[in-house]
DNA sequence: TATTAGAATGAGAATCAGTCTCAAACCAAC
DNA sequence: GTTGGTTTGAGACTGATTCTCATTCTAATA
């Protein structure tokens, strides 16, 4: 797993990605770089907001986030209700893939074993694609319920 | 898979799941229900509401599809942009998976051979989830760009 | 250090998917 | 064909997300 452990590191090799690309790492996405840093998965922009009260406007939020994905430092995805989730790219946060409560929408990060790892990797590539379809990634998704849900 | 295959057999079954629960197997739904089963993967209400224009407003077709959903007649998916995706339950398509495009959104169902499912079975079924997490199911999604995007 | 052009920000308006409300239409059973 | 519960249609409403624009920063430069 080649990513990025610590803040400071982390936050250089951002940095430089972003300047590569004439874009600036200002305190505002700093800040969000770093709750995303903490999260055991990915957040709602309502999360962030709350963490963030005060120091960055929702609309900023939502700026700033898609233009972190847009230079592939964030990833982002959709739970259940379909809202929006953000998260650290593979390449800072290591590869892996998300559990899903289908009662409250939380996503968490797991990781899988290297060897389960071959395994799925193997599933994918091979899989019979729609005529002229090119696969990028995967992502493996496990639905159920939490901790707090399941009761 | 166990899944039904003929119209007519797929309607009756239908209308016996509705019935038990007393949800009436109304016109409107018969519809959707015919369109689901044309797709090739999970459509938006967007694309069911051209397809049946006239036939049936949005406020219904979501309607519709919040209650074939809570009978389990039908599922809901969230592909990129968050929009909101439905296909028909997977004991009445067959179990599968879906590629999506993240260029335009596009998803299409993908099935697994029997070898295959099974091996991905088992790394579901052993990762390590997070404390107290109860596992439902599992969906593996494989992101790319469809043939008309990839150019 | 002062200047400056481009980049980023904040606040609020605007958009859009999805939900809710309520009166009218329907349907299955009596 | 009457009745009570179910479904429908239209439009209002909500909440998430995007856009706009005037203002503030920042980094590079003179």
């Amino acid at each position: 797993m080649a990513h990025v452990d610590h803040r400071r590191d982390r936050d250089r090799t951002i940095r430089e990605r972003l300047t590569e690309r004439g874009i600036r790492f200002t305190a505002g996405r700093r800040a969000v770089i770093q709750e995303l840093g903490r999260a055991a998965g990915p957040v709602t922009v309502a999360h962030l907001g709350e963490i963030l009260a005060g120091r960055v406007p929702v609309s900023s939020l939502y700026r700033t986030l898609t233009v972190l994905d847009g230079a592939g430092v964030v990833e982002t995805h959709h739970g259940p209700g379909g809202v929006a989730r953000f998260e650290l790219a593979e390449w800072l946060s290591g590869h892996h893939h998300h559990v899903t409560c289908v009662e409250c929408g939380l996503m968490e990060d797991v990781a899988l074993t290297d060897d389960q790892e071959r395994a799925l990797e193997r599933i994918a590539g091979t899989s019979a694609l729609p005529e002229g379809f090119v696969a990028g990634g995967h992502t493996l998704d496990i639905q159920g319920r939490c901790g707090r849900c399941a009761r």
